[in-house]
DNA sequence: GTCTATACGAAGATAGAC
DNA sequence: GTCTATCTTCGTATAGAC
């Protein structure tokens, strides 16, 4: 388990498949991904793959969702310092990054993996992995706000809301083809949270 | 083709299909929704699957996702007239519906494929059905804004936040197994339109 | 410890009997 | 026109040579 230190110096193997697994659920969505594809990419054999992931690919699956939602996690986390708006717009420049880069190919990995595992009586890792994720990203955000004197019910609300229609509009700007539906939503919600800093209610 | 009237009589075995394709897709997602299963769940032989829909998965995939499209917009339109406020509560009732009722374990069909398909260069046509539902949302909801009186820029940007986040929050809702997330995003939105409504800017 | 070769099942799709 | 049996390809996963 010498892997699991958050070292930044060369990628590893192990962690070069982690990456390129949350590249390809984000583009492709989970069960699209093969293991057998994704060791392709990494160009790792595919027995390496089974060597670092004894449980196959429900493991690939969840350190594929916690390594992506560590990155956007860090996104935010480098910028709120500066205050909520300061966050938001590092989230959506983040994601409206992913649209145009990708050419509206790629998405979001966690919200595929959240889409597609069914989830079941005792959620599985994949779908536990994307619900922290989720989390954490509200947690950011509403711990600024509530820094910021917005009441915390409220702060924990509107951070629910900014994750999920930021989340639908990365998936509804995809679908379209187009910037717009994920650029409308960008601007309401930068007037929304800038009325929460101004007025906390 | 006299399958394609809109009668609401019996369900056809084609109907039945097109219905089971869509509430197995909501479920498990596009990818895990095999033709064998999907036959075996609406109780009709494989061979009559590809006989009604000779283009396969794919076109059963497009048509999945128009009837889930075509249905929500039914419970919208249902209500709409009377207000942008009760569009909006219809439509949240909707879904809150959805998750509860399946435990958690239904979403939105029209999400699934919009985040599993790739959407290449020429769109696939059920990524265009799915970016057509999607749109024929917002102009629902836009359209009963502008009438009362809302900036049609505001309305149609107002529109996309709702759909982008009710879709998120479904996701959301799914992943944590709670009806919280929802819950919280429902309660911004309806105060968000309402101030729409009052304050027409 | 790395990787090749393979097992085994399930996927999409079709042929052709009734 | 309905449905059964089957073809081919690809999926996950593993065995065992280096």
């Amino acid at each position: 388990m010498r892997e699991m230190t958050t070292a930044r110096h060369q990628p590893t193997a192990r962690q070069k498949i982690v990456a390129g697994a949350a590249d390809m659920i984000s583009r492709r969505g989970l069960n699209a991904t093969s293991v057998r594809e994704l060791a392709k990419h990494t160009r790792a054999p595919l027995g390496s793959t089974y060597h670092y992931f004894p449980d196959g690919k429900a493991q690939l699956a969840t350190e594929a969702v916690q390594y992506a939602g560590a990155k956007v996690a860090e996104v935010l986390r480098r910028r709120i310092h500066a205050g909520p708006v300061a966050g938001l717009r590092a989230f959506l420049k983040h994601w409206r990054g992913v649209l145009l880069e990708s050419d509206f190919r790629a998405g979001c990995a966690v919200l595929a993996v959240a889409v597609e595992e069914p989830s079941g009586e005792q959620n599985p890792p994949p779908i536990a992995a994307a619900a922290a994720a989720f989390e954490e990203w509200q947690r950011l955000l509403a711990d600024v706000l509530r820094e910021q004197g917005t009441d915390p019910a409220q702060a924990a609300a509107l951070s629910a809301l900014i994750v999920g229609a930021v989340e639908g509009a990365v998936a509804m700007s995809r679908a379209s083809q187009s910037i717009r539906p994920f650029d409308q939503v960008a601007r309401q919600l930068e007037a929304l949270i800038t009325a929460a800093v101004d007025h906390p209610a």
